[in-house]
DNA sequence: TTTCGTGCAAACCTTTTGCAGAGTG
DNA sequence: CACTCTGCAAAAGGTTTGCACGAAA
């Protein structure tokens, strides 16, 4: 598993100023391991410095996001999940009554990306796929 | 298809009111033909009678949803996307490059609904489904 | 007549933006 | 020192809610 230092030296080597507050706001999605929200990771870094703003988490993600660190998944709660790119490649499966999230390996989903791109030419980005539905204990 | 009177129907019979909004909004929903937002429904609705208000909409599409007469889907756009749950099920491929839209037989993604279940035991919700991608003549 | 549904206005929630000052390179 | 980044406050969407009036059964 990559550090999160490793991280942060690619936002110098781009030419951005490597701040405490992006500091903390990558290490906290780090820690967090997965589908996290802006303001989880505002509540994380508050810990450590209650002066950090949520506008400033807002904009190091959408930072983090443009240099392909992290993912923006739409969970459809109305709120969106943030995750580190480098972790394995996995999908998720939202409960559309309990909220519930399952995590789902990309293996399930290799079959149709491949015939997607036999029958069609059409090659998906199949990154961070979200399915709604109901999860086993909801369903009737 | 089913006309929208025999839904308005559905509604009596669950002891709720037949209401000029109502008929409305049903209306609009049903001959969009899918993907509309709660904003471009009231738009249509307005078109009618200019007096009716946006949170009608709003509480209109979710009865309608508790119903299970509209589905609700997240786009990922920030707005929700409501279309009548009995239309026929079509899957779309767009291409992010040139905006091309091919259409997917539901066939092709059964596999992957059954297997979400036997797995998980998830009942995904694969009315409507997009995938983002890269067509034939747009792949590299 | 009794309830339910509506219009209006305001609240809410997540996300974005303008700006002046603080901090990085 | 120059320029980026931050905190603050306010705005900007989309969606929800409280309330009193109006309409359906």
């Amino acid at each position: 598993m990559t550090h999160h230092y490793d991280l942060l030296d690619r936002l110098r080597a781009q030419g951005h100023r490597l701040t405490p507050q992006r500091d903390m706001i990558l290490l906290a999605v780090h820690d967090a391991g997965g589908h996290v929200s802006a303001e989880e990771v505002h509540q994380q870094v508050l810990a450590q410095n209650p002066q950090v703003d949520l506008s400033t988490v807002y904009r190091t993600l959408e930072l983090l996001m443009e240099m392909g660190i992290v993912y923006r998944s739409d969970m459809g709660d109305g709120t969106s999940r943030y995750e580190l790119a480098e972790e394995e490649m996995h999908h998720h499966l939202v409960c559309r009554r309990c909220g519930q999230v399952i995590d789902l390996s990309h293996e399930l989903l290799e079959p149709l990306q491949e015939r997607l791109l036999a029958d069609h030419g059409f090659a998906a980005d199949l990154t961070h796929v979200v399915f709604q539905g109901l999860c086993k204990t909801c369903r009737p």
